[in-house]
DNA sequence: AAATATTTTTAGACTTGCCTAAAAATATAT
DNA sequence: ATATATTTTTAGGCAAGTCTAAAAATATTT
């Protein structure tokens, strides 16, 4: 253990990672969350990841049973959603303030997340004029933990004649992202669906009420959008 | 190792603070860096930098001679003043953007100062606006590696009738800085002196042409001015 | 120059976190 | 119900970085 005198400890760069993987888990499936897909997700071995947990459950940070998965304790949770606070909070910061693009804020972020130091976020939280939204589009839990759940759909669940506004990503990869950011569509653009090819699925679009696009079943599977009226 | 495939791999959180630790101890006194200084300026034990210096002697950033003490190579220099860059960048940072006092930046940074991200730092550093000195006075370092030295002298040296602006400090602990702000001895201040005391070397000035107060010669002796012509 | 004191290095061990290979448990197919 | 496949855990080990205690080298006294 590197020794770090500057701040009380509180938990492990590592320790911090696995919490949100699991979480991140926990959010998608609903059940015990087992050791390959810890493995998977932050890529490492299911033997690394027994070891791992079987630490953080004497630290009451999850349940384990041998076999039967892991499910995080409320301590845990806790110290998870504190971590996505953070992390999307940087990620503002960086796209917010020093001109990062979207796709360029998670690398950074994933590291500066670890940083310790609650006066240091809230100052930056206040700094940012406490955000509800991370760059790309995911809330940004409160202090107490608590997440607003955002009613955002897909836009491939608009029909014809429908409209909404840009709101989030499903697939958060750099590539998509630039892609996305190539086309204008980005967060806060109004899109109007104006027809949907019997053929091979493409979607017509109207940005702004401007100029018209075609758009992928990809890539209408992977925006959100809050629905306008 | 905790495993890092965010970023190429640079030099850890402990090389960088060895190198940095180093480069101090270099820059005050001349002479090759011994062992016991090093582990009392980072504060650990003699053993565990003889461990240390190996591997950086390894990894060509000293020169070590065993029983002859250490000294940064080019390359071990470039790293040390990049990581005081950073830290002084993050220091600025908070001081000027999240409003932390000056005596609490420090600790924070010693953190930051371990991201790894050199387009992060570039940002930063033109976010602020290219600052030459950090909250205390220090010069920040240069890309380029350069650091622009200033001709501070300090408050002690000062004859009566001379007077100067207050522009850093030799001490910097928390303790002293927050001495120096209770009594509005903060930089940019211009100093008068009036007054040095025969018997007890009391120093009688005048702030910003208004209020006088006398200073201990502890704290004439750590606060250092800009003289004026 | 010899004796003593100090500094530095070595030796051996610990923690965190990771790995591979093999064993044990659970799940699936016949 | 057995056999096979998959998942999970154990066993043993490695690297970074730390520690204490003892040995070796250097410095200081006498
Ligand atoms: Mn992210
Ligand atoms: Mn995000
Ligand atoms: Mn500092
Ligand atoms: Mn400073």
């Amino acid at each position: 253990m590197p020794k770090n005198i500057y701040f009380c400890y509180m938990y492990s760069f590592t320790e911090e990672n696995y919490l949100k993987a699991i979480y991140k888990l926990q959010e998608q499936s609903d059940l015990a969350i087992n050791t390959n897909a810890i493995a998977a997700a932050i890529q490492t071995k299911a033997a690394s990841v027994t070891d791992m947990v079987k630490k953080l459950s004497e630290k009451k940070l999850l349940n384990y049973e041998k076999y039967k998965g892991v499910e995080l304790t409320h301590l845990g949770k806790k110290v998870a959603i504190d971590t996505v606070r953070k992390h999307r909070l940087w990620e503002t910061f960086l796209h917010n303030k020093l001109n990062f693009a979207w796709d360029e804020v998670h690398d950074i972020a994933e590291q500066l997340e670890h940083i310790q130091s609650q006066e240091l976020i809230d100052k930056l939280d206040e700094f940012l004029g406490f955000p509800s939204h991370d760059p790309h589009g995911d809330p940004i839990p409160g202090r107490n933990g608590v997440i607003q759940q955002n009613n955002f759909i897909l836009l491939s669940e608009l029909e014809i004649g429908e409209s909404g506004i840009i709101s989030g990503v499903v697939n958060h990869s750099a590539l998509f992202l630039q892609h996305l950011e190539k086309n204008e569509l980005v967060l806060g653009k109004k899109l109007l669906v104006q027809e949907i090819s019997a053929f091979d699925q493409l979607v017509k679009v109207q940005i702004d009420d401007k100029k018209q696009q075609q758009l992928s079943s990809e890539v209408v599977r992977n925006i959100l959008v809050k629905k306008l009226s």
